[in-house]
DNA sequence: TTTTTTACTTGCGAAATGCAAGTGTTCGTG
DNA sequence: CACGAACACTTGCATTTCGCAAGTAAAAAA
């Protein structure tokens, strides 16, 4: 097998995708390093939502083997590491901005946050150039 | 309370969305219904990766109280209903679209299937428009 | 009238998740 | 250099969700 398939990957390039990150979790690691900047271990531990720390240790390696995320002793602590997007992770941008937006048309909650989102509408080619790029959006 | 949050959906925009489709399925039960015009829940069960009968029950369900899915009576058969995507359903076209075209870059596999991805790579504003008229990309 | 089709529901073992607590380095402070 | 705090996890365990198989009910076909 050259190429292996998960279970549920039938070839479509949809389910590809959601193999790598179709879950609660994945999707907001990678927004909060994309998005948040979000650089150590603890800044992602410390996201909105709150994910357990069993989980996030997961997916970070999951993440890093499937080639989004990059993980690196930092050069300036010895007990700190700095994680970091890949090239195939950034390039989940248009993905994430196509869901925000969708979200900004149709969640009803008033309180929705949306710092990303006045980012998108203000200038959305500046921010996804940003984010492939991957400087803070 | 007026806008009930879930568990998980902190406010950030891909919070909500991932609260709706944020799972292994929703999304290629959109996909089913979005690209291949699946309609039926036989169609629905019969689709590439084989989701079971009682999670695509309860996805349905779940899909439908979000407001992403119809399900009405066949009128040309009494044990027969019809499923289809309200606007917002359509409206993730584009979150659809940016996923193939994301897998389509980075899917090693040689037998990926492309036929969602080559209508977009040589139409990708007439696919998105039919998407979210309705009609079958 | 019997069989088949369609759309599910139910039961149950397996796997994933969530929470709390614990572990092993490393760094700052006295 | 001792000691506590900080960082990045790991481990255990209860709860939830998933996945497969089998069963059910109503309508249509034979």
């Amino acid at each position: 097998m050259t190429h292996s398939r998960s279970k549920y990957d039938s070839g479509c390039p949809v389910a590809y995708a959601l193999d790598i990150f179709g879950d609660r979790w994945s999707l907001l690691v990678i927004r909060d390093m994309a998005v948040k900047g979000a650089r150590t271990y603890g800044e992602l531990l410390a996201g909105w939502e709150g994910i357990s720390t069993n989980i996030l240790a997961q997916r970070l390696k999951q993440l890093e083997q499937a080639g989004i995320v990059t993980k690196e002793k930092d050069p300036d602590s010895g007990r700190s590491f700095v994680y970091g997007l890949t090239q195939k992770g950034r390039d989940l941008a248009p993905v994430l901005i196509e869901i925000a937006l969708w979200s900004g048309r149709y969640n009803p909650d008033p309180d929705a946050l949306t710092g990303f989102l006045d980012k998108i509408s203000a200038d959305r080619t500046g921010t996804e150039a940003r984010m492939r790029a991957g400087e803070r959006p």
